[in-house]
DNA sequence: CACGTAGCGCAACACTGTTGACATCTATGT
DNA sequence: ACATAGATGTCAACAGTGTTGCGCTACGTG
């Protein structure tokens, strides 16, 4: 029925939850080349679309599952050794690498909670880090949601834009180009006087920005842990 | 043909784009009660759910119409009068009620681009905050963009959250209230030590933290604009 | 006054995720 | 060793999505 699984697998069964969210990450790493669907999902596994369904309860747990191999990837590819600054810029450039490598995933999972292993390491990272920075209590936990959130939102925005059809991609890329150099000076100065400028500005830079203004932010916090954390 | 319709509108009509783009808010106003389909729509406008293909090209272009209509709402709330600081609070604070009342709207809008009236609007202002707070050229649309994609990427992510079945959203809340609380202490000392605070964490105060990150970070670019915005 | 066409309704298509019925085949209890 | 229960997989089908082609009506314009 649909149950979920239990943990003994039978030798003859031709899947099994790893498979099928391996599978799942091939497919999500073609990106908008080739749709994340459950029917593609039984074609790449040689099976029949509804087989997934005798280890997965709906798509949604299957998607969680995947995201939270993601999630053990972006660990992975963060090295030792940093101090919680470095490791808090290691975090948010490994999240958009998984991220924009399975575009699919990160869009979808982005205001998710898997609740499963790789998730928890996470969170214990983004505490350490912000612990050796120097917040704790209330501090610590608020900070850490800051932080967990920014990313989750930045990195599944930048996925769902990459997932988009080419076509709107590039009428979006190029309004900078197009629309927002024709506005109005007199309606819209500002525009027009940074045309140029806005056309220029490069995904990454805002990025790093943003990464570096809550970086800068805990930094603030842990000097003056005294005050009130809301705007004065 | 599937041609943009021409601007003169003949008065036998029952539709309008405008007519489409209110019904569409209303729709998408009572969240996840009604889902914001063409079918639905059509019964909203008392007419066949095709009809609206006669106004716009695609579901995409009325969502961006309607996107645009929805930052006309948010400028509307902003009151004059106010510095750079408090204008971009007041943005902030308004974007976030204005995607949390059309979530459907705000969740597929959060990574595009409308290039209409009110989306120049909103630029502008932007751009004029910055540039009061003393940036300029390729620091003010650096900046411009860092606050605009953080914007867009925490409303559309809130607004993707409250748009979830309430099934759904009352497991990601309760996470940290069950599972966050009984993870091994050995393997896991941060979560352990801090289960309660991060359960008591408000999003308003994590909304609060990230706006006033960005505002910080700005002043601080202001402050000493000779130097490389890039991480040091 | 005739005619081209905008506006609209209807039926249908391709594509989602998902479920129930049926078949098979393994693992386990006796 | 054998029978049975349950896990696994296949197939057909359903409800829901956005979208298109065809035909009709009625309007505005020549």
């Amino acid at each position: 029925m649909a149950k979920t699984p239990v943990r003994t697998r039978r030798s003859g069964s031709q899947l099994s939850p790893e498979a099928i969210i391996e599978a799942s990450l091939r497919i999500a790493a073609r990106g908008s080349q080739d749709a994340f669907t459950v029917r593609r999902l039984g074609e790449e596994l040689g099976a029949d679309p509804t087989a997934i369904y005798r280890h997965f309860r709906d798509k949604d747990e299957l998607l969680l599952s995947v995201a939270d191999r993601a999630y053990g990837e972006i660990l992975e590819g963060i090295p030792d050794g940093l101090g919680w600054k470095d490791r808090l810029r290691a975090l948010a450039d490994g999240s958009l690498r998984v991220a924009l490598k399975y575009p699919a995933v990160a869009s979808i999972t982005a205001s998710r909670t898997t609740r499963r292993i790789n998730e928890f390491r996470l969170v214990e990272f983004i505490l350490g880090a912000v612990t050796e920075a120097g917040l704790d209590g209330a501090d610590a936990a608020l900070y850490y949601r800051a932080v967990a959130d920014a990313l989750l939102a930045y990195v599944g925005q930048s996925a769902a834009y990459v997932l988009f059809a080419p076509e709107i991609r590039a009428g979006d890329e190029s309004s900078w180009a197009r629309e927002y150099r024709m506005v109005d000076p007199a309606r819209f100065p500002g525009i027009a006087r940074l045309g140029t400028e806005l056309a220029q500005v490069s995904a990454e830079a805002v990025f790093d920005v943003r990464v570096e203004a809550l970086i800068a932010a805990i930094e603030a916090r842990a000097a003056s842990p005294s005050e009130d954390a809301t705007r004065t």
